[in-house]
RNA sequence: GCCGACGUGGUGGAAUUGGUAGACACGCCAGACUUAGGAUCUGGUACCUCACGGUGUCCGGGUUCGAGUCCCGGCGUUGGCACCA
């Protein structure tokens, strides 16, 4: 960018030249290839892999990554030896979606995006190690996808049943709950359907007790942490059973045991077991008819609509608790799949209970009252708040009782009557795997009319996806591998007679739910990861991603993980010892989109500025954490910066000594950088560097080498090529990445003068230079000097106060 | 509705965790060097005031010698969850 005529011995910052050059040396001298057999300290630096779209890669990606990548350099500076792999999520229904959009096969297209991203992903010069590259889609990679359904198998944690599902009429598949917002798809937004469909499942739910207990052990950003307990969804309550005349027993589910007095009714959801069974000949019709409702009502209705609806059975049941007949109900406002599936009716004191007896004109009693109110007063709403203070009213013997005494009390006092257990509930459902599509590896089963459901033998993996031309999913809820007889129609593995694949293929989600044990073994054909290697290297040591997958993707890896420790295939239980979430870039205030226009292209930042300035501008926008707001101008500054720094070195002196006040900030500089950066300061860390140089470079003196030459290395991971070119300048042959980290030393952080704060009753008023050894009467003396402090300090203080090195308050 | 995060100049953001608010950078203003400047360098830049001085971290209270930071009560923005009993 710069014209300025340049010292004859000074070469331009020519970035683009810089770059290409150390990229291929790194590529040629294995730089970045760890020996990971043999090398010590072992880090392993792990960023989320990207879905290769066809427009390349995003700046968010490209902000994960740097952040992340300069983690991973820092700590080989620091002399470990880090693993920094990528891969390709290239699997899934986002690939395939867009190859249907443009007309072409996705299998066609994939290979072509993966090598975009590859060229993409090489310009923005990260440490990757290329040689352990994963594909999802590659057979050499899914085969072991395929293999990891089989271990589940075998241990009983994958199962097929029927299920409502939720199916996207446009998607045209099912898709998981967590994948379903509002009712609507999240991917597309189209309003989603109930279906009854075959589908495997793995049982994540019977591992929801210790995926939730373990957070407590992970050093996870917070929000992370608490995103996966949300989801967990631990609720603590009990099993209640209500006699009803002449049926079974129905047994509700509530975290509120110390309401029952005020339980004026039952219900159960539409699709209870029980509905059929307690319903009287009188009400039948009527209860037919809404249950026939219910049915035909799409998820939407049901589930964002909240307006209350319900039908009474005829049946009665008893509250265990006052024995006084209650009515049972059938309403939707009571989901099946969560609980029993049955609630008690507490109006008083549950909202939705309360609008439910508004509208159906059912009691409401008052069992729960605040310390200041009348127990005998109507609500107008549900009472539902939490105080501690608050105690039971008209509920027998324990009207009086405060509600946290009252719940332990009443469970206790049920269950000796065999009327209630406590239980813990949990939110987690288990995870349905099957999709009815073409774009992912086809579950390794073969289902045969005498033996049934058969695994495919281990060795005869890959079931390899075959090419075929009409992928397009259609309405049917067949995935369209069924259309093709040549391909599902197999003899069956066990009695060799013919048998049908199956022809669903697995969630894209359990691609990625296992990546990051497959890299280090990457280039082993015969096992999915290597025993010893992976012993070595896992479980993760940092991990960087977005929040966006606080959930789904981080909640499924650390399942298999579990479950694979269970199967004796590993000796850890969670994938990621370390994690933190990136913040997002946004433009203008608004998430980057092409229908906003606001999309930045990569490409044309690194042609144009350069990838050094590229990865520092992004990492100086904002906290890492936090993200930032992209703005098109502020990169200069970065580049500039850059340029100040590229001039010294090529023309910095080794004759003499380095100045004392530089070498000071320098030491200061070394400690702040040192610091922030595994805190992933990121924007303070260039700030110190940059005023370091603002510093060093102070009314254009020259300067010294042993000024410029550790600031190299601080600035090594943000600006990688660069500082290499910039180290080889300087003398050195080997990659400043093998350098080592420079240390500071903290006698050379104190200055000789303390400038002193010096305030009045509270507001400062002047400041005051000092020795370094100053004590509090010696700062006080000095202050009194100062004309505008000698003013205002006319009588004895009343107290002063000094903070050594930084003020001295004076009350008067 | 529930849970969490956040609120600082024209802008992005700093602030050693209770100690000189606005580091660093963008932008803007002025100057230097220039045929030129969208290059480079130097200086200035929270607000009010000619000045002395005063006021300032969303608003209102409080604790403290001292509050952006801690406490109480509002308002706003944002992310997640949501008929989960």
């Amino acid at each position: 960018m710069s014209d300025t005529p340049a010292p004859p011995d000074t070469p331009a910052y020519d970035p683009a030249a810089i770059e290409a050059t150390w990229q291929q040396r790194w590529a040629d001298r294995g730089t970045n290839s760890p020996d990971l057999a043999s090398g010590g300290d072992p880090y392993y630096q792990l960023m989320m892999f990207p879905y290769p779209s066809a427009e390349g890669l995003h700046i968010g990606n490209l902000f994960a990554f740097t952040g992340a990548d300069i983690h991973g350099r820092f700590q080989r500076l620091q002399g470990r030896t880090v693993f920094e792999p990528i891969g390709f999520d290239s699997f899934g229904i986002h690939s395939e979606n867009f190859a249907i959009k443009v007309g072409a096969h996705p299998a066609a297209l994939t290979p072509q995006n993966v090598v975009n991203f590859r060229r993409q992903l090489h310009r923005a010069g990260l440490m990757v190690d290329w040689s352990k590259e994963v594909v999802t889609s590659d057979p050499s990679y899914y085969k072991w996808t395929q293999w990891l359904f089989l271990q589940l198998y075998k241990q009983g944690l994958a199962y097929k049943k029927a299920a409502a599902v939720n199916w996207c009429p446009s998607c045209k598949t099912v898709l998981a709950n967590e994948q379903v917002k509002d009712g609507q798809c999240e991917r597309c937004d189209s309003l989603v359907e109930q279906r009854l469909l075959e589908q495997w499942f793995f049982r994540t739910s019977q591992y929801a007790p210790r995926l939730l207990d373990n957070i407590a052990t992970l050093d996870w950003s917070e929000t992370t942490r608490q995103a996966q307990r949300n989801w967990i969804g631990r609720s603590d309550g009990a099993h209640v059973t209500f006699r009803v005349a002449n049926a079974h027993d129905v047994t509700v589910f509530t975290t509120r045991p110390d309401t029952i007095f005020g339980a004026t009714w039952v219900v159960l959801a539409p699709e209870h077991p029980l509905v059929a069974e307690i319903v009287t000949p009188a009400r039948r019709a009527a209860v037919d008819a809404y249950l026939e409702r219910t049915r035909t009502r799409d998820v939407v209705s049901r589930k964002v609509n909240k307006e209350k609806t319900g039908v009474f059975t005829g049946a009665v049941a008893i509250n265990p608790a006052t024995g006084q007949p209650i009515p049972v109900w059938v309403a939707d406002y009571v989901l099946m799949e969560y609980g029993t599936g049955a609630v008690m009716g507490v109006p008083g004191h549950d909202e939705r209970d309360f609008e439910f007896a508004e509208k159906f004109a059912l009691p409401i009693v008052r069992v729960v009252a605040g310390a200041d109110d009348d127990a005998h007063a109507p609500l107008t709403e549900a009472y539902a708040a939490k105080s501690d203070a608050d105690l039971l009213v008209n509920s027998g013997h324990f009207s009086g009782m405060p509600v946290p005494q009252a719940k332990k009390a009443v469970v206790a006092w049920l269950e000796e009557r065999r009327s209630a257990t406590p239980v813990v509930n949990y939110r987690l459902n288990d995870w349905c795997i099957s999709r009815q599509r073409y774009w992912g590896p086809p579950i390794p089963i073969i289902y045969c009319d005498s033996c049934g459901p058969v695994p495919v033998p281990e060795d005869q993996l890959p079931v390899v996806l075959p090419l075929i031309d009409d992928f397009r999913p259609d309405d049917s809820g067949i995935s369209p591998l069924a259309r093709h007889d040549e391909w599902y129609r197999v003899p069956c593995p066990t009695c060799g007679i013919m048998a049908r694949r199956e022809t669903d293929v697995s969630d894209t989600f359990l691609d990625s739910a296992w990546y990051f044990l497959r890299y280090p073994s990457a280039d082993r054909a015969d096992v999915p990861f290597d025993a010893a290697l992976t012993r070595k290297w896992l479980p993760v040591t940092t991990y960087i991603g977005g929040n966006e997958h606080a959930v789904l993707h981080l909640l499924y890896s650390r399942f298999i993980t579990m479950a694979l420790k269970d199967a004796g295939l590993l000796d850890f239980e969670e994938p990621f010892t370390r994690f933190r979430a990136h913040g997002m870039i946004i433009r203008d205030g608004a998430k980057m989109s092409k229908s906003k226009g606001n999309v930045v292209n990569p490409d044309d930042l690194i042609d144009r500025w350069g990838a050094d300035s590229f990865r520092t501008y992004l990492m100086f926008l904002g906290p890492y954490e936090e993200g930032g707001d992209y703005r098109d101008s502020g990169i200069t500054g970065v580049r500039r910066f850059l340029d100040r720094i590229w001039g010294p070195v090529h023309e910095c002196t080794a004759d003499g000594a380095p100045d004392a006040t530089v070498l000071r900030k320098l030491h200061a500089t070394i400690r702040k950088v040192g610091d922030d950066l595994p805190a992933l300061g990121y924007n303070t860390a260039i700030a110190a560097m940059m005023e370091y140089v603002n510093t060093m470079r102070a009314s254009e003196r020259t300067v010294h080498r042993a000024e410029v030459e550790p600031l190299l290395q601080l600035l090594a991971p943000f600006a990688p090529h660069m500082t290499e070119a910039c180290w080889e300048q300087l003398g050195h042959t080997t990659s400043i990445f093998d350098s080592g980290w420079p240390t500071y030393d903290p006698a050379l952080l104190v200055a000789d003068v303390l400038t002193i704060a010096v305030q009045v009753n509270g507001k400062t008023r002047g400041t005051v230079q000092v020795g370094k050894d100053a004590t509090q009467a010696d700062v006080y003396t000095a202050a009194l000097q100062d004309p505008v402090i000698a003013k205002l300090v006319v009588t004895e203080p009343k107290k002063i106060i000094y903070v050594p090195g930084r003020l001295l308050s004076i009350v008067v």
